[in-house]
DNA sequence: GAGTCTTTATA
DNA sequence: ATAAAGACT
C-alpha cells in the first residue's frame, strides 16, 4: 500500500483538515510528521516553544500515537522520510507568512529532485489570503470594507475527518521533543481542550461578548488565539458553529475573526510589513532610542500607569494579554515613550503564547499609525481614561498590580490623586501623559 | 463624484 | 463639536 506524508506545521489538529483529507485521497496510508526545525525554534522563543511541545503531545494523541516527530532541516528530513516509505507526495496547508513561505519553496525544490511533489491544500484562514478583492480587483487597505466583503463571500464548510483514515508511522521512531521549562502558566492546550473552551464560550460568553470582550476584568473573551495560532482549531469550524446563532455578541465575534483574516491578507500582499512599516506615511517620524531601563519599565510593568502596568504584568505571568491592553500598552510605548513599534512587537512575540506574525505586527502598526488605517493622526490612547472606561471597578488593575490593592474602585487608575504623599511601593509615573501626547502629535505634525 | 466611515481624544 | 485624510462604494 502507498504512503503519503502529511507535514504538519501551523495545522496541528485532526478535525476540519483539508490537507489531511487530500493526503487520504491519495488512496493509501497517511504518515503525519512534524519537523523540529532549529530555525523555527530559534524564532519561536521559550514561551511559544513550551506551548508547541505541549500542543505536539496533544496532537500525537489526536492522531492515535502516529505523529512522527523529527529534528533537522525540513528539506533533508522530508526527503529522507519520503525515500524510506516510498512517498511521492508530501501534503501541507499553505503557509502565508513570509519566512514559512520561503522555507516551503526550498523544500519544494529539494523534494522535486526526488520527483516528490509538495501539495498545498487549504490555509490557516477561512478565505485564503489573496482571495478577497475590492471592486477594482485590488486588495483592501481598510478593515471595514474588507470585513464586509469577507462576510458576504461564500465560506467553505468544515472538512470532515475521513472515516476510513489509515494512519502509519512508517516504521519511524520519534525523537524526543525539546525539554523546555514553561516560563509562564500555560493554558490547557490541544484539540480537546480547545473545543471544550469553545463550547463553554458558546454557552456562557458569546451572548454578552459585545460588551464583555472589552472588559478585561471579566475575562470572558474566547481565548481561542493560542489554538488558532497553532491551527489546533480552524476558524472555519468556529464560523460554522456560530452560523446558526444570532445576536450582537455573535456578530462582534465574527468581526474579530475578520480582523485575523484581514491581517493575514495584508501580510500576504505586503510581506515586508512583518519587520518594517507597512506604509511610508510616517517615513520621517522621529523616534527615541530607549535605554534599557526605560524599556524595561514598560516591559515589566513599572511605568506608574496602573492600566498599562497591569497589562504588561499579565503578559509576563500568563503569556497572554487582553486585547484592550495590547492596544493601550502599545500606544504607551509608541506615543508616550516615542519608541518605534518593532521593538515592542518583538517583546510581544517573545512573550505571547499566541504570538502570530500577521496579527501582532499589524496590530502594533495600527496603533503606531504606520499600518492599515484611515485615521492615525490623533490616535493616542489615554491610559487613565481607558482604564476608567474598560475597567470601571478597577478589578483588573488590582488583580495584576497588588501594590495598589488597597485603593478601592476606579480610583486605582490614578493612585497619585488618591494617596497622600503617594509613598507606597508602586512606581511614580515614568512620564507625563499629557505632555508626551502633545510631543507625539508635534512629531507627527512634522512629518506632514 | 459625493457621501460615509474610522477599536479616539479633548474642549 | 472638532481634530484629517484617504479608501471605498
Amino acid at each position: 500500500m502507498s504512503t503519503s506524508i502529511l507535514w504538519l506545521r501551523r495545522d496541528l489538529r485532526l478535525h476540519d483538515h483539508p490537507a489531511l483529507a487530500a493526503a487520504h485521497a491519495d488512496g493509501g496510508e497517511v504518515m503525519p510528521v512534524f519537523v523540529l526545525d532549529p530555525d523555527l525554534l530559534a524564532r519561536a522563543g521559550e514561551v511559544r516553544t513550551a506551548a508547541l511541545v505541549e500542543v505536539l503531545r496533544a496532537t500525537d494523541e489526536s492522531y492515535d500515537g502516529h505523529l512522527v516527530l523529527q529534528e533537522g532541516d525540513p528539506a533533508e528530513v522530508l526527503r529522507r522520510l519520503a525515500k524510506k516509505v516510498g512517498a511521492t507526495r508530501v501534503h501541507i496547508s499553505r503557509e502565508t507568512e513570509p519566512w514559512g513561505a520561503e522555507r516551503d519553496e526550498r523544500v519544494r525544490e529539494a523534494l522535486a529532485q526526488d520527483d516528490v511533489e509538495l501539495v498545498e491544500t487549504g490555509t490557516p484562514y477561512v478565505l485564503g489570503p489573496g482571495t478577497v478583492l475590492n471592486g477594482s480587483g485590488n486588495p483592501y487597505k481598510v478593515f471595514t470594507p474588507f470585513a464586509k466583503a469577507w462576510r458576504d463571500h461564500d465560506h467553505p464548510k468544515p472538512c470532515p475527518v475521513p472515516d476510513d483514515l489509515r494512519l502509519t508511522r512508517g516504521g519511524v521512531d520519534s525523537v524526543d521533543p525539546p525539554h523546555v521549562e514553561a516560563p509562564v502558566e500555560l493554558p490547557p492546550l490541544g484539540e480537546e481542550a480547545a473545543m471544550q473552551r469553545w463550547a463553554d464560550f458558546l454557552d456562557e460568553d458569546v451572548a454578552g461578548y459585545d460588551d464583555g470582550r472589552d472588559q478585561p476584568a471579566l475575562d470572558s473573551t474566547s481565548r481561542m488565539s493560542v489554538h488558532l495560532k497553532w491551527g489546533v482549531v480552524h476558524p472555519r469550524t468556529l464560523l460554522a458553529d456560530l452560523a446558526p446563532r444570532r445576536g450582537k455578541g455573535v456578530h462582534t465575534y465574527v468581526t474579530e475573526l475578520a480582523w485575523r483574516e484581514f491581517y493575514g491578507d495584508v501580510l500576504h500582499h505586503n510581506p515586508h510589513s512583518a519587520t518594517r512599516d507597512l506604509t511610508d506615511s510616517l517615513a520621517g517620524l522621529r523616534y527615541d532610542d530607549l535605554d534599557d531601563e526605560t524599556f524595561s519599565a514598560w516591559a515589566e510593568g513599572r511605568t506608574g500607569y496602573p492600566f498599562v502596568d497591569a497589562g504588561m504584568r499579565q503578559l509576563l505571568e500568563q503569556g497572554w494579554m487582553h486585547n484592550r491592553l495590547r492596544m493601550v500598552t502599545a500606544s504607551f510605548l509608541t506615543k508616550d515613550l516615542h519608541c518605534w513599534w518593532p521593538r515592542g512587537a518583538a517583546w510581544f512575540m517573545d512573550h505571547l503564547v499566541d504570538g502570530d506574525v500577521a496579527s501582532n505586527q499589524h496590530g502594533w502598526q495600527w496603533v503606531a499609525g504606520t499600518g492599515t488605517d484611515a485615521s492615525p493622526y490623533f490616535r493616542v490612547f489615554n491610559p487613565v481614561t481607558q482604564g476608567e472606561r474598560f475597567d470601571p471597578k478597577g478589578d483588573y488593575v488590582r488583580r495584576w498590580v497588588p501594590e495598589l490593592a488597597h485603593i478601592p474602585g476606579k480610583a486605582v487608575h490614578q493612585p497619585w490623586s488618591h494617596d497622600e504623599g503617594y509613598d507606597h511601593d508602586y512606581p511614580k509615573r515614568l512620564v507625563d501623559h499629557a505632555e508626551e501626547r502633545k510631543e507625539a502629535l508635534d512629531r507627527l505634525e512634522q512629518t506632514r
